[in-house]
DNA sequence: TCAATAATTCAAGTATTGTTGAAGTATTAT
DNA sequence: ATAATACTTCAACAATACTTGAATTATTGA
């Protein structure tokens, strides 16, 4: 289900993207809201920050994949891309412990729902 | 199963820890390795990185605590700290869509085997 | 049309991060 | 003891990232 494979300056990318507290703050928070979304004023007043530190936040995290923006009138929805966190997980785990069954709690990681 | 609540800070420091493309090389390769670990110097081979560089990112990737270290004569070992992994996999999908179900694909991340 | 709102962009300054080579510590082998 | 090996630490420099406030663009309502 994941269109492509991320590569390994994509995952840094959204590493970093994530890697500061305001925006991993405003990526939890669209997380949490789903497919409803968030305008950058909602987001502004939810983490009181100034719109331009924000606005350069979700650049980068746009930037990055990791969220999608949608016009709506004279506001902007920004959204989580789910499809872009759950490859980000993916390839941290990928081929662990040389393929041998190994001492991990792996129930621990499920996307959502 | 895991031990202490992971903060946000915590969280911070472990992705920024893994943002950067030699430090992400260093632990996929540990975590390929598994609970045998690797040496520095197998890691330097490995990632053909000079050994102050290599040092400088491992301590980064030690003090996030997503590796340890245990001396063994001369050499040290390093080894993947899955728990924390886990634990910051979990941080970015939790409360995530207002609780409600989703659109999203969940079966792409366990953390391994 | 004019004012207000929503958001972005830009420029300047500061802070943080990453790289390199040289020097330091500890362990092992001769 | 001495030399070699395995790593780490330090200092200096270059590059990136973050914050702030002012200016800009686009949309809506009076």
């Amino acid at each position: 289900m994941n269109q492509t494979k991320t590569s390994e300056s994509e995952v840094v990318e959204a590493l970093a993207a994530l890697a500061q507290a305001q925006r991993l703050r405003a990526f939890r928070a669209l997380v949490v809201a789903g497919a409803e979304g968030l305008t950058p004023s909602a987001l502004a007043a939810l983490l009181q920050i100034a719109p331009s530190a924000l606005s350069f936040h979700l650049k980068a995290l746009s930037h990055a994949g990791l969220v999608s923006v949608e016009a709506s009138g004279r506001n902007l929805i920004y959204r989580a891309e789910f499809a872009r966190m759950n490859n980000l997980l993916t390839y941290l785990t990928q081929d662990c412990c040389q393929g041998q069954s190994c001492a991990v709690v792996p129930e621990a990681t499920q996307a959502c729902c």
